[in-house]
DNA sequence: ATTAGGG
DNA sequence: CCCTAAT
């Protein structure tokens, strides 16, 4: 994988600084000064910021302030493709976060398209300069439910596959930071390059930019696990997301003007989009992934969503989407690309304990077959999660939730330094087991093996409301002989 | 169109 | 999560 990436990032990168070539490259002094500004002085000063900068420091000392940004800028983006450079946690999870509210992003379309992508630019500059407010002012068509339960969700430690796939996935990070790094001498000089020739003649913003990106991700982080509010979010996935729009039409427009920079991308989008929608109307998900665009560059090689590791974040879709549109210029090359590798998987979205809970409310209500209707009761606000969704959902519950139970006294010796998983607090770890002796699951019973010795009155007691006959009679005779 | 089950 | 088979 290693060897693999170097020459992927190298690739992609020669073909932006290619298509840039022909325009014109002035390094505006406006630019160096803002660039300045946000060195000295890191206004967002989250972590994030630091690091990259520092980060930068280290092989960069011997460029201008301006290379040093836009590499930076370059450094950052990485991160957010790559999964995150540090192995930590927090890292992790924001950027899970990030990615799921990137993933937001395909439900606010239409809100999008309506406003016009020039508002989302101004909006996000807005967002720099009252990150506080959020500042739906220009892009917010929501009705007002901001900042609702911001607090209220405590953040979910994390489920129980964020814990354990942290570590190899920032490993693997790492990996490519590094390598990155040693290749400096050239990638950087590109990237510089391209950055910065993209930057200037896209924005007059550009030191909006990372600012913006930095203090969006940190919103973000606060919503974290909040289920339905998605709307507060749409906001900054909005001026996230124009930025992305608008350095992706950099890319294939080309010769647009700069003042209607703002709004062209939208007809690019809308194509994109279109095409989508075209190409796989039955599937809503694919919606996601071919618009999630992101502009900068991502070193992941494909892992296939049936990797071992349970986080698979989008990182290789978004990718994928990257390169798709840095080819932009040959239609039937990036139609192909697209569809051939954008087109399938939907997101990772760590279930939050808010959904959970959901779930196991709207099972309790309407019984273990009717996910369509749990959904639409209980889900309507999220456009993920398919009823099939939450089925897996249920299934992984259950079997967690029977883990849990068996391993409750046994296997604790066993707890590894790491071994973390099992976030779910107990009330609902209870209802689940309670749900679950309920509701006859066939496959769960199975492998669960729990009704063997002793499940004989479970399921009388309560049939009442979880309605226990279906009309396929999945449940009672399921042999699986093909 | 939904659901179950397997990968 | 994604896909396929069965209803």
């Amino acid at each position: 994988m290693k060897t693999e990436r170097k020459p992927h990032l190298i690739k992609k990168l020669a073909d932006m600084k290619c298509q840039r070539v022909d325009g014109p490259v002035v390094p505006g002094m406006e630019v160096a000064t803002e660039a300045e500004h946000l060195l000295s002085e890191p206004k967002s000063e989250h972590v994030s910021v630091d690091r990259v900068l520092c980060f930068g420091k280290e092989n960069l000392e011997k460029h201008l302030k301006m290379e040093d940004f836009f590499s930076c800028a370059l450094d950052y983006s990485w991160r957010i493709n790559c999964g995150g450079v540090h192995g930590q946690g927090g890292d992790d999870l924001k950027l899970e976060v990030l990615d799921g509210l990137l993933d937001e992003v395909d439900e606010v379309d239409d809100i999008q398209a309506t406003h016009d992508l020039s508002g989302a630019c101004e909006g996000f500059q807005l967002d720099i300069e009252f990150p506080e407010k959020f500042s739906l002012s220009d892009c917010a068509p929501h009705e007002g439910s901001n900042l609702r339960n911001l607090s209220s969700q405590s953040h979910t430690p994390g489920f129980s596959g964020s814990s354990s796939s942290a570590g190899g996935i920032s490993e693997s990070s790492t990996t490519t930071v590094r390598e990155s790094n040693s290749n400096n001498g050239v990638l950087e000089k590109m990237v510089s390059c391209d950055l910065h020739h993209t930057f200037k003649s896209k924005f007059g913003c550009q030191t909006p930019v990372t600012d913006t990106i930095c203090s969006t991700i940190e919103h973000m982080q606060s919503f974290d696990e909040s289920d339905d509010d998605e709307k507060p979010l749409v906001s900054f996935i909005l001026s996230t997301k124009s930025v992305k729009s608008s350095v992706e039409m950099t890319k294939g427009g080309g010769a647009l003007l700069r003042q209607k920079r703002l709004r062209k991308p939208t007809s690019r989008y809308i194509e994109e989009f279109s095409r989508n929608s075209t190409t796989s109307g039955k599937n809503k998900r694919l919606k996601v992934g071919s618009q999630g665009d992101l502009p900068q560059v991502a070193s992941e090689p494909q892992q296939q969503r049936g990797c071992p590791k349970k986080i698979v974040p989008k990182l290789e879709l978004e990718s994928d989407c990257e390169l798709s549109a840095s080819e932009s210029e040959d239609d039937q090359k990036r139609s192909k690309r697209s569809k051939m590798a954008c087109d399938r998987r939907k997101h990772q979205r760590m279930w939050t304990l808010a959904e959970v809970i959901k779930l196991v409310d709207g099972i309790a209500q309407f019984g273990v077959g009717k996910w369509t209707d749990i959904k639409r009761l209980l889900f309507a606000s999220s456009a993920y999660r398919t009823p099939v969704d939450l089925r897996d959902k249920w299934r992984n519950l259950l079997r967690s939730s029977s883990a849990h139970k068996h391993n409750r006294r046994e296997l604790q010796c066993e707890t590894k330094p790491k071994h973390a998983v099992r976030p779910l607090p107990m009330p609902v770890v209870c209802r689940i087991h309670e749900l679950a002796t309920i509701h006859p699951y066939p496959m769960a019973r199975g492998p669960k093996k729990p009704s063997d010795r002793h499940v004989p009155s479970s399921k009388q007691p309560r049939t009442t409301e979880v309605a226990p006959f279906h009309s396929h009679g999945r449940n009672s005779l399921r042999n699986k002989h093909h």
